[in-house]
This record gives structure tokens, sequence and C-alpha cells, in this order.
RNA sequence: GACCCCAUCGUCUAGCCCGGUCUAGGACGCCACCCUUUCAAGGUGAAAACACGGGUUCGAAUCCCGUUGGGGUCGCCA
């Protein structure tokens, strides 16, 4: 049986480069028919808050990436991190330090100064207890192999190898006797019984650490895998305005779940030529193997056309309801049950033209625009003078069309630019801006069909009154 | 600085492990054209890459070494 965990620090927001991590866990899990489970890293008090705690729930709920049984608190298993790091004291492979943080950071300054690398000395190492100096409350550090070289046979990076005397004795319980990242990761993953550990390859150095924790305390290696980190457009760090925001973010920006989903996933993970993959089709192939060893970035053009696609295949009245709440802050106001009909009526030639639902929603600002309409600069001048006659024989053609439809008032226009000998376009350009407003929209005659005969004729009315 | 990792079009990538089928494929973006009532979508086409230098080999994007560039890590943070 498969374990995987996605394991973040409630500190801030889901981070877009974590959703990915969890995504990647999420995927490898469920292809497995194993368990992916929720561990939330609040073993530091002083940063963890709830509001995170929440927006890592709601983070992982709205992409769609559902944990198997309660997520678990690590603070809550405190004691036994601090158990089993006892027994290590008592086996001998652990030891009192009593260093002090000033001693410590004395110690990496000279180091840094020497040009000497830096790492603690084991000045503790074999030294007696009873030497301790007096108040000092020691940390518990475990104390490393110093020979031989540690080697994590990672899946996605492969073997790497690092001497051992690159690493040091690292703290496992600090002086309050908390257990530090490290050790409560290890005895955490064991005790869940984690098979696949999957996370950011900025953890990898924690992995030979922790290969050696595994080791000393008699412990069953789960298999690493070691994925690249997003990075921002210029190939740095993922800053924040570069996108290194929150999950929540991207769907305030009006992406579909499903389309970060597959944007996500493409990031570094590659199917032959596939491009567009459902989720479906992602759990069927999904693979560690296919995960590329360099790094990404952040591409928000790609996000948009894979978004547009994802929108585009959506069902009318699935999309309506996803992009409701953007229409209502188009709108000022609350949606009624009318406007709400008429934004999926009009969904098929709206969502052609559209790349996220903030779009959309902008795009459907006619539907609930309330006459008179204030024409934009560009659809203004479409309403000009010379409009008029144009406009006015619109509305005398346009009061005769029953039933009203898009084919019925594109016949009846169609008519009129016959016997006039206008271009389709020197009509259909100042009737839709009388209708939206806008010189861009859905096919204007839609637009009509959607708004219905007395409203349309109504808008038509104001745009004439307009000149008058 | 030390250690570790990475390196194909601007970007995401296929190909690399198992050298020849690669005059290096796809996607996004960009440009042109077609379609067209606007804008999109769609269609067609174009420009665009094996970081550099050495090897190995009949032959290297593919294997080896070095250089350069980028990244990660070096906390009583996670």
């Amino acid at each position: 049986m498969i374990v995987t965990r996605f394991a973040p620090s409630p500190t801030g927001f889901l981070h877009i480069g974590s959703a990915r991590t969890a995504l990647f866990n999420w995927l490898f899990a469920r292809h497995h028919r194993g368990r992916f489970l929720l561990r939330i890293e609040d073993t530091d008090r002083a940063r963890s808050t709830d509001a995170a705690v929440a927006a890592i729930f709601e983070g992982l709920t709205w992409l769609g990436l559902d944990w198997d049984g309660d997520a678990l608190f690590q603070f809550a298993r405190a004691e036994r991190h601090a158990a089993v790091a006892r027994d290590l004291l008592a086996a001998g492979k652990a030891y009192h330090c009593f260093c002090t943080p000033a001693e410590l950071e004395a110690m990496r300054e000279q180091a840094k100064a020497e040009g000497r690398p830096v790492r603690y000395d084991g000045r503790w190492r074999d030294r007696d207890p009873k030497e301790a100096p007096p108040g000092v409350k020691p940390v518990i550090r475990f104390k490393a192999p110093r020979e031989g070289a540690t080697v994590i046979r990672d899946l996605v990076q492969g073997d790497v190898t690092v001497a051992n005397e690159q690493l040091d004795d690292l703290i496992i319980l600090r002086a309050d006797g908390t257990p530090t990242y490290n050790w409560s990761v290890v005895v955490d993953d064991h005790d869940m019984g984690i098979t696949h550990v999957i996370r950011g390859d900025d953890h990898l150095t924690n992995a030979f650490r922790q290969t050696q924790l595994y080791i000393a305390c008699g412990y069953s290696l789960p298999q690493f895998a070691h994925i690249p980190l997003i990075h921002g457009p210029d190939g740095a760090k993922l800053s924040k305005r570069h996108g290194a925001l929150g999950v929540e973010a991207y769907r305030d920006m009006g992406y579909l779940p499903e389309a970060l989903r597959n944007y996500l996933l493409r990031l570094g993970w590659s199917h032959g030529d596939d491009e567009i993959i459902p989720t479906a089709q992602a759990i069927e192939w999904f693979n560690l193997e296919s995960v590329g060893r360099s790094p990404s970035r952040m591409d928000f053009a790609k996000l948009e056309h894979v978004n547009g696609v994802y929108m585009r295949q959506s069902a009318d009245a699935s999309l309506a309801e996803a992009a409701a709440p953007f229409l209502a802050k188009v709108a000022g106001r609350a949606l009624t049950e009318m406007d709400l009909a008429k934004f999926a009526a009009a969904m098929p030639s709206l969502k052609e033209r559209t790349k996220t639902l903030v779009e959309l929603a902008e795009n459907a600002g006619f539907i609930v625009a309330t006459r008179p309409i204030e024409p934009i600069e560009a659809a203004a001048k479409q309403l000009g003078p010379e409009a008029v006659p144009i406009l006015r024989q619109l509305r005398e053609r346009l009061s005769t069309v029953d039933p009203w439809s898009a084919a019925a008032t594109e016949a009846a226009v169609r008519a009129l630019t016959e016997q006039t000998g206008l271009k389709l376009g020197k009509v259909a350009q100042p009737l839709r801006a009388a209708m939206t407003g806008r010189t861009v929209s859905p096919p204007v005659f839609d637009v009509l069909a959607v708004l219905g005969r007395e409203e349309s004729l109504g808008r038509l009315d104001d745009a004439i009154r307009r000149l008058n």
C-alpha cells in the first residue's frame, strides 16, 4: 500500500509551489490506489496560525485534492517525539549539548570569517555532562556518523551521495523539549507509515540527515522523490510579484481548479506531447519517472491558455455558477434569477472568447447593466450623429421581429443591409455599442437574444435619445 | 565560501537511460494569412533551441571530462 503525505507548515497561505507538491503526492497516491495524508507541521508555535491552517484546508479543497482521514497536527505529537529522542539518548546515539545560542552564533561567525564550512564542531559529543555550565538547559543532538557517506536513492534525482563529514550533529530536541523539524518529520513519517516522501528539492539536503536518523532509529527508509522548485518568469526564486501567491489568489484571478491542476502538472512532468490532461487521465498516467530534474518557470500566458481551454469545455450551467460571484462583482449588486438565466443563456458565445472567469464576467457586463447604458469612449464614437439614421431604421425593423431570436433579428438586420447597401459591420457596430456600451462583445445577435426584445429595444431608444 | 543539483526554441517540454530513424517534434507566446458583424475561437504557414570547450566513436542533443551559467542547502524555521 502506497502512502504519501503533504506536510505544510501553517505560517502563511498555501503557496502555489506547495500546491504542486500536494498535487504530485495526491496523484501518486490515487494512481496506486493508496492513501494521501495531510499533516500540519505546526511545531513552530510562534509562527503557526489558525488562519493559515484554514487557508491550507480551503486551498486543497478548492483544488480538489482530498486527503484521507483527518489531518494530523504535528505539535500534538511532541511528547512522542521527545520520547523517541530519549530512546536515542539512552542508546548512546544522541547526546546533550550545552552550547548556548550565542555560543553557536559565534561559532558560525568565526567559521564564516575563516572561510570554513559552517558546522557544529561536536564539542559536547564526547564530553562529560558533569562539565555542563550551570543554568544552561541542554538540547539533544544526534550523534551523526563521521565516516563514510550517506546516499539517498531518489526517485527523481537518482542516487545522490554526500560524505558524512559534510554533515554535523543536528539538534533533534530543543532546550524546551520540543522537537525540531528534521526529527519530527522522521518520527511522524515512520509512525504514519509513509512509503513515499514527495516534496520540493529544497529538502534534498534534509533527506541526508533524515536518512541517518532513520537508520539510527532502526526504521525502514521511505522512498524519496525530490521535485524541482517552481521559479519566477526570470528564473529567480518565485517572488510575490511573480505569482508566489496562495492558491486562493489564483481562484480570485478567475482560474478554474481543474485548469490550474493541469498547468501545475505539466510544470515538470510530461507525457509525450500531451498538454490537456483531464484529472482522471492524469491519475492514470502519473508517475515519478517522468518528473524532470530542472526547475521550471511560472508562465501565466500558458496558464491562461489552459484555463481558456477548460472554460470552453465546461458545461454552461456549471461555468455560470462558478463565474456568478465574479459577475456579481461587476454588477456591484446581488444577482437576480433573471441575471443568472441570461448569464447561462449567453454562456456559449461568452466562454468562446475569454481566458479567465474575471474576463468572462467583464464581458458579460452588458447583462447586468442598467439603462441607460453609458458607453465607453470607443463605443460612443460608434454612436455619433451619423449613426442616428441607422439606429432609427434598426429600431423600426427590430420592433416588428416576432418571435424574438438571434436568427430572427439577424434576418431582419441583414434585410436592412441589403436594402440600404450598407455593410453589415456598419450596422452591427452601432447596434453593439447601443446594446453593450462597448465595441467588443459576443456576436451582437446573441446579445439581442439574451437581452430580450423589451430590453434591447429600450437600449436602442436610449442610444437614439442620447443623440438628441 | 563549502556541499549538492540542473542545463534542448523567449517559456513548458519530447528525444537522452538503450548513440545513427533529429535537415531536433509538440504546446504557449510572437508574426503572417484564411474564416469573420467586433473580439475571440478555429484553420494554415513562418521565425525560434541541443550553453561552451575538449574527448570517446565510423557517427553524439544523446556517453565521459572540464568551463560557464542557473538553482538549492548550510538555524534550538519548516
